[in-house]
DNA sequence: TTCGCTGTGTTCGTTATCGTACATAGTTGT
DNA sequence: ACAACTATGTACGATAACGAACACAGCGAA
């Protein structure tokens, strides 16, 4: 396995598969048939991977610190956030729905890595149909969740409130409390006007709730921000938490019958 | 099999299984299997088929003229459409996505019927890794492009667009160009003050687009609503007849990679 | 140092939608 | 025919977000 360090990436860890959260509950001997196969690859500020309606190669597993979101961008350019994929998750779930492409574009929010594989390779061991499928279909249905819940927010919530759900998923995908993100690039994700952020990020800002100066955001009071948050977030959230659970799934088929 | 017909069904058309779109791509053989458990069962409006948190003990298939709406409702009663389901589809994708549950709760929109089946059964089927788990996992990722595009919807478009947005889904899954349908009910689903509904149906109603009295709406010109829709319609449209082909599809597991 | 770029702050009029309140018109049941 | 109810229509101020224009401030490059 080839381990290639960001440059953008400060602490210049050097990260495990395991620091993925799927990676990290496959079954063993799942785990040890993809490993070869596992490439760290760094996931630049703003790079494309996948391209609406183009056909996926590979799949990839972020590490912390690199968050991936997948946007809808409209004829006219205009764009909103669908989704937000982290270390929680996989990106490229197309492959194995059966679509091989998306409506959405996936682009890195965050910088960081993340584990590269060959679709060719997932594929086989998905259709293997044990612990990867069902580990895998879990994560997408935890994905349509925060679809759903983005939806709801978009037509209900304030953008400060907004703001706050979008500040709290990107927190719980980094490994630590700063975000590099400029004002523009968060209305881009909310498909809102960057003054509107500018304005809500002030109001965040004078409650002492984060700090933030041309493109470095740091969270200064995270439980603030919960409780300013709607619903959606702890939504979201609980369902992750319930579809995957941090320790190792069974590998029975059957598992998806009986949770 | 039994039949059941519903009193809310003027025309008493005895469906068949094959008037579900998902049934009717099956492979002979996984429908032959899956026949003698499917029920015909009445699908009143207004009624709950599940409930978000409630496991499911059941999937159904709808057949043309029913709809069920998955929403979202808040903890203020506030609610939000996700998706729509109709003989295109399925409800109950939770069961092999394996969460058991979603957080949305699935209501009838326009009553009609629909083919049940014990989720044991469909359980079964799905894990013998054929043609029913390739087809059940590519209308998923259909209904996920139907969630995201509602979510891109709520952000951008006017409310004239999103009514008739929701008008043409809704016309695609009927047998006929009426709708049974108040203000107030598209309100629920749309999220929005059944008021603001009033004035956007009057002005497609001012356009000759569609006419309406009390509960009962006739889409008059098809073309001119699809003239007046945001781009959302055609893109989810699009993406469900590239994921669903009308003809059979191959039951071989292969296609999921190739396709 | 100075220039120029990028990121943020601010203003102002506009618009869509909201919340509330109430009016009117079909429809149903007696 | 009448009452009661349901569905739709209308009006008005409030509000959140928009679009556009511009000011300013931090920071790196020449």
């Amino acid at each position: 396995m080839t381990t290639i360090l960001s440059d953008l990436e400060p602490q210049k860890i050097v990260h495990q598969p395991k620091d993925n959260a799927l990676l990290n509950v496959l079954p063993t001997e799942v785990f040890e048939r993809l490993y070869p196969d596992l490439m760290l690859v760094t996931m630049p500020l703003g790079k494309v991977i996948y391209e609406s309606g183009v056909e996926l190669e590979y799949v990839y597993f972020p590490v912390p610190g690199c968050i991936v979101s997948m946007l809808y961008v409209m004829t006219d350019g205009a764009s909103a956030e669908i989704a937000v994929v982290g270390n929680e998750g996989i990106l490229g779930i197309a492959l194995f729905m059966g679509g091989g492409t998306t409506t959405s574009r996936a682009l890195v929010q965050s910088a960081g890595q993340a584990f590269r594989l060959k679709g060719k390779i997932l594929m086989e061991e998905f259709e293997r149909h044990g612990g990867l499928q069902t580990l895998l279909l879990r994560y997408t249905q935890a994905l349509m969740t925060q679809m759903s819940q983005t939806a709801v927010c978009n037509r209900h919530h304030s953008l400060e409130q907004q703001l706050c759900r979008w500040l709290l998923l990107s927190l719980d995908r980094l490994s630590t409390n700063k975000l590099t993100m400029t004002q523009e690039l968060i209305a881009n994700m909310l498909g809102v006007r960057r003054e509107g952020v500018t304005e809500a990020a002030g109001k965040l800002q004078a409650r002492g709730l984060i700090s933030y100066s041309r493109g470095r955001i740091t969270v200064l009071d995270r439980p603030g921000l919960e409780a300013l948050v709607c619903e959606c977030y702890a939504v979201v959230k609980k369902e992750y938490d319930r579809l995957l659970p941090a320790k190792r799934i069974s590998s029975a088929g059957a598992c998806v019958v009986d949770c």
